[in-house]
DNA sequence: TTATTCGCTTGACATTTATCAATTTTACCG
DNA sequence: CGGTAAAATTGATAAATGTCAAGCGAATAA
């Protein structure tokens, strides 16, 4: 691994103040692989054998059931995934799979568990992430229940060009992805930018043009309980 | 507080296996209150102050944004809410009202903080606890995305004839709230009802005599990974 | 280059869900 | 007990969302 790989994974919250012999021990034992996308990385059901850490690329956690399919969440570098069920040694509720070519950290679950009870402070950096996590399911479930389409594009919309600094926004997912992620069909995406039009969304391909931010937060109706990150 | 109180309070996952110093000392800092229903513990937005458990009676998780509600988690003893919050010190991103008459127990954030970081075994309950929490917001989640409205009630009967034991069920909540726990409004709560007859449900009042288990799960299409309690 | 594939969009239509209004039922209070 | 208020149901209608089919356009391979 890289040097300035190993300094981005120290940075991850996970392993924030944790012994620098944990760490060490921790990235040994996991494996660092390079996955082509459209490879399914965990399924959904099986055991959690190993903890994921996203260092390249992008992954999909999505769900099934009945003949149906959810994208749950988006996980870019540097990521973890799937932390609950490693942590009580149970199956996963999700599944994964690379959106782009992603290198892949694996670190054994058996091993974080192990860390887990000698290493105090790697304990409460887990519990940190954790309780972020739960936080950030909550929010979504929120999102879903008390929100249209259209305004959860709308304010999906509203947060990525804050965090991309921008008048527009570059879509680096497929539409047919962020439709699922944002919970619904393509054609839905499709018809919920249409909507916007008139509150200053102008798409063009997959450059979104933001002309009257105001008007869009108008419609939005941004909430930090829902749309704000930790 | 009564012997068998301070038991059931002992049994909790979150009190699991802690030093007796650290349970007894919580409990103590504990405001021990009743309540009478309709009274709004905890505002969202409000920072964090007390981890609070529900000893008798129901609580009622809610949250609001834009205008709309929705009723996110009922809450019975004993049981422990709003535990993310008060471990990052962070507000909360839900509200909560009494159901019914209930007592509940307060304890200050900042003593469950201080014993988090001097007993272990605390700690590593806490991780169980939210490590369930999580799993159960994306099991709601996953219930919400790829379910109908018809479906979700029909998964709900099952569980909760299972939990009673019973072919019938009796509903202990009023049904405007069970309809905003399952994310719909109660008139299609009713229609909801009305699509499960043909399906061996028959609904009097509050008791929902279910005359054929098995066209019910042919209807809902149970999944572990959704209904299952953990 | 041309052909082909795949993602995206659009239109028509069906289903699901919400809203509004009216009525019935239930619970509660004097 | 009656009277009142709140909850639950039902009907009519609108809005939101999903499904199916067709067509467009950009990316890719022959």
């Amino acid at each position: 691994m890289r040097a300035e790989e190993l300094t981005a994974l120290r940075g991850l919250r996970l392993f924030a103040g944790i012994a620098e012999a944990t760490f060490n021990d921790l990235v040994a034992a996991g494996y660092l692989q390079f996955f082509p996308p459209g490879v399914t990385l965990i399924h959904e059901r099986d055991p959690a054998d190993f903890l994921h850490v996203v260092v390249e690329g992008m992954v999909e956690l999505y769900a099934s059931a009945g003949g149906r399919e959810t994208s749950m969440e988006l996980v870019r570098p540097v990521g973890v995934f799937i932390l609950a069920a490693v942590l009580s040694d149970q199956v996963y509720l999700q599944s994964a799979r690379t959106l782009t070519r992603a290198r892949v950290l694996m670190i054994p679950a058996e091993r974080v568990r192990r860390w887990l009870a000698q290493d105090a402070a790697f304990m409460s950096a887990i519990t940190v992430e954790l309780s972020r996590s739960y936080r950030q399911a909550i929010k979504a479930l929120k999102n879903q229940k008390l929100r249209t389409g259209a305004e959860r594009l709308a304010n999906w919309l509203l947060v990525a060009a804050e965090a991309q600094g921008a008048d527009s926004v570059m879509i680096d997912i497929e539409k047919r992805v962020l439709a699922s992620y944002l919970g619904m069909t393509p054609e839905n995406l499709s018809r919920a930018f249409a909507t916007l039009g008139p509150h200053g969304v102008a798409p063009h391909g997959a450059r979104i043009q933001l002309t009257d931010r105001t008007a869009l937060q108008r419609f939005a109706g941004p909430d930090a309980m829902i749309d704000g990150i930790e």
